[in-house]
DNA sequence: TTGACAAAGATTGTTAACAATCGTGAACTG
DNA sequence: CAGTTCACGATTGTTAACAATCTTTGTCAA
């Protein structure tokens, strides 16, 4: 049957979105007021950030792989909904890279290659020092229980074994350092990253290690919350390097081209 | 006739658009190699991106209001283009953050709020002194043109005393510092921030001071040429103080609702 | 005069049919 | 047998009509 990573027939698992980011602190100039990010309903009426959501989650557990075809009339059939909101969503999931729209030849699940890896962690090698470096300093006027109920999540996905869990989590975390801030452009910035990082794990990482390794997260955390910015700083620049090392740049995983589509039909 | 500054006619300029990101020099890791970053056709046989172009310049030069209604029926006859091209405009705009789409009722221009102005500001602190410092840092080996011919159009702008000019190229500024990293995750960030900056810039601002101050650009481009990361980093940290305290937060420019239709209707 | 209510007009959301393009495979030719 | 061409099927792009919703305007009554 062909234990394969990839999964044609759009596997995505269901419920779990709405997870908003929460308002209230704004990092630098913590203004204790209501901050428009964690509103209801951000673009009203528009349930096609639902199929977004799902994508995003199938990609983000590289259920999805690279260069995969999202055909729109699969899709139709996979969400029950009409072709306009499947291309809606297509094309708001390519202005956020997460896929590539072919005119005349549909949407394909995004391929980094090695140069635009290098982009995704010289980015991320910007941002995030400085956040985690941030966090670490105003640790005491924020909310980190989403941080710490994380890493218990991780604990026990880590603990069953359960392979796409800990993908996902495991980059969630680092979404999760920004959603902490409460800015929601440092977030959404973060989110991106994360995303492409997951693509870019699954096409140049060495089978193994496909998650982050085990416990680094928890001392990233520790860190911030014993307001220890340096340590917090330095643990997260060397687990990023740990990331970026455990991939071999040079023989990227079979792109997979259309044959997940072959398999996956029926 | 009123001279506001808002324009209800959508006068959105002609042509100049297609302002590519220079590939090469990924930043960190110096990989010489073709980034995909400014390939020709990023989204082959979408025209749309001509008309987000150009309500993104038009927000840039705060010609186009906060809460300015577009409507499709306008937008259609402006560009001469379909309904639909226009509709998927306004959801990649949206998605950018630069609209709101409100169900049932249209697409307004963003209007942003003191909460949502705090955290542009903290993002681009947190961003931005990282960014000059390693431009600094690694100034030998990229290109630097594009920023020193941007300071030299700004000059220009000034000496003309044009005044969208001088308000979009002063932004652009900043921009091009993320552009001239050649990442093109960096670039997209700093270009959202930069584009709400102006927005905040349009809605807080004192009436005089729109544009960045005078020739603050031009010392921070000479640090960076310079090697001199510190002085860079700093010159830029309080340049953005300066953006920000030149704002006041609490009496916000007239919202001007729909009244920018109604002036500008015919 | 002010308020609520209702109908008309305008605007957006949705659907379905049509057009254009691409990929595939069979047939044909050298 | 290899290579090319053509036609068919499948998929995406576009358009226009229809449905749903909101806004406005006019009327009526308190």
């Amino acid at each position: 049957m062909l234990g394969l990573r990839l999964i044609g027939d759009y596997a995505f698992t269901a419920s779990e979105s709405a997870k908003e980011i929460n308002p209230e602190s704004s990092l630098v100039s913590s203004i204790p007021q209501q901050s428009s990010v964690g509103k209801t309903d951000p673009n009203p009426g528009s349930n096609e950030n639902f199929i977004v959501e799902r994508i995003y989650k199938a990609v983000m557990e590289q259920r999805l792989a690279p260069n995969t075809k999202l055909s729109e009339a699969r899709l139709c059939e996979t969400f029950g909904v009409g072709r306009m909101r499947v291309r809606r969503a297509l094309l708001l999931l390519s202005s956020q890279g997460l896929i590539e729209l072919q005119s005349n030849r549909g949407a394909y699940v995004a391929c980094p290659d090695k140069s635009e890896a290098n982009d995704v962690f010289a980015a991320r090698m910007l941002i995030e020092p400085p956040l985690v470096r941030q966090l670490a300093q105003s640790s005491g006027d924020i909310d980190l229980t989403v941080l710490i109920d994380h890493i218990a999540l991780e604990d026990a996905a880590r603990e069953k074994d359960e392979r796409t869990e800990i993908i996902r989590l495991s980059g969630e975390f680092h979404t999760k350092l920004a959603q902490a801030t409460g800015n929601k452009f440092i977030f959404r910035m973060m989110r991106e990253l994360v995303t492409r990082t997951s693509l870019i794990v699954g096409l140049f990482g060495s089978s193994q290690n496909a998650s982050c390794p085990d416990d680094e997260h928890s001392k990233i955390l520790h860190a911030i919350q014993s307001q220890n910015p340096e340590l917090a700083e330095k643990l997260l620049i060397s687990h990023l390097n740990h990331i970026q090392s455990g991939l071999d740049m040079e023989s990227r995983q079979q792109p997979q081209d259309d044959l997940a589509t072959i398999l996956g039909s029926d």
